[in-house]
DNA sequence: TCCTCGTTTGAGTATTTGTTCAAATGTTAA
DNA sequence: TTAACATTTGAACAAATACTCAAACGAGGA
């Protein structure tokens, strides 16, 4: 006689706690919505494009600015600034053949703000 | 007679703007401080665990619930906690064989309600 | 003590990522 | 038109990532 109930409520692909699985189904996120906040904080999540972000806080920037302050080669400026710009994050002037980059608007400001404050305390 | 000035200000490893990349070099974040800054985002920038920290704000869950939830393997989930552990995002409590997680504080909260206003604008 | 189950760990792997180099684009001035 | 310069693009490559599988660990209960 097997000694009570040998293989149900077990974990693998059954689950423990319905009730905790449901509450939190009926929070989640549309995955559309889960793939553009991972998308807009794995953008924030380099230490080169952290750099680039702050800086441009500052004021709008050229690429060869941006180059000499991080450090690394205008291209791999370039690459940042392509992802960024795919993502709203940042925008661009073009006065005769420099581009003049710049924060969209203050959104990525204030999470790195809200950041900073919480990594701080 | 060389055309004006041939080789200077040229973008190639020197500064085609002092004065704004000063005022960058002012305003940027110390290395430590840019170092934790992409640590914290790139921890956020993946969807699972975007979908795992949205899940546990809605209240503590254990491992298994986790992975019923999110469709991945328990040792996926695991992995993934074990990254949000060290970086105190999370932390977790013993019920005899179970662990429940949870979220350390509401500061991922706040971050990610403040991006989800952003993109959703 | 065994055995079970939830969880963790480590190896292995396919994919993504950040950079550099070299070459192409595009704009301006001579 | 030609030359110069800021920027972009694409290829190449090393490093980091996220997952699965298999095995180990650890806490209870028979």
């Amino acid at each position: 006689m097997p000694t009570a109930a040998p293989f149900t409520d077990q974990c693998q692909g059954r689950t423990l706690h319905p009730e905790r699985i449901g509450r939190a189904e009926a929070a989640a996120l549309p995955p559309a919505e889960v793939a553009r906040l991972a998308q807009l904080f794995k953008a924030m999540g380099d230490p080169s494009r952290v750099r680039i972000l702050r800086a441009l806080g500052s004021g709008e920037m050229c690429v060869c600015d941006l180059a000499a302050l991080i450090g690394v080669t205008e291209s791999a400026i370039s690459h940042q600034l392509r992802l960024l710009r795919t993502l709203r994050l940042v925008a661009n002037r073009r006065e005769g053949p420099v581009l003049y980059y710049r924060l969209t608007d203050d959104h990525v400001g204030r999470l790195m703000a809200l950041a900073l404050e919480y990594l701080r305390e």
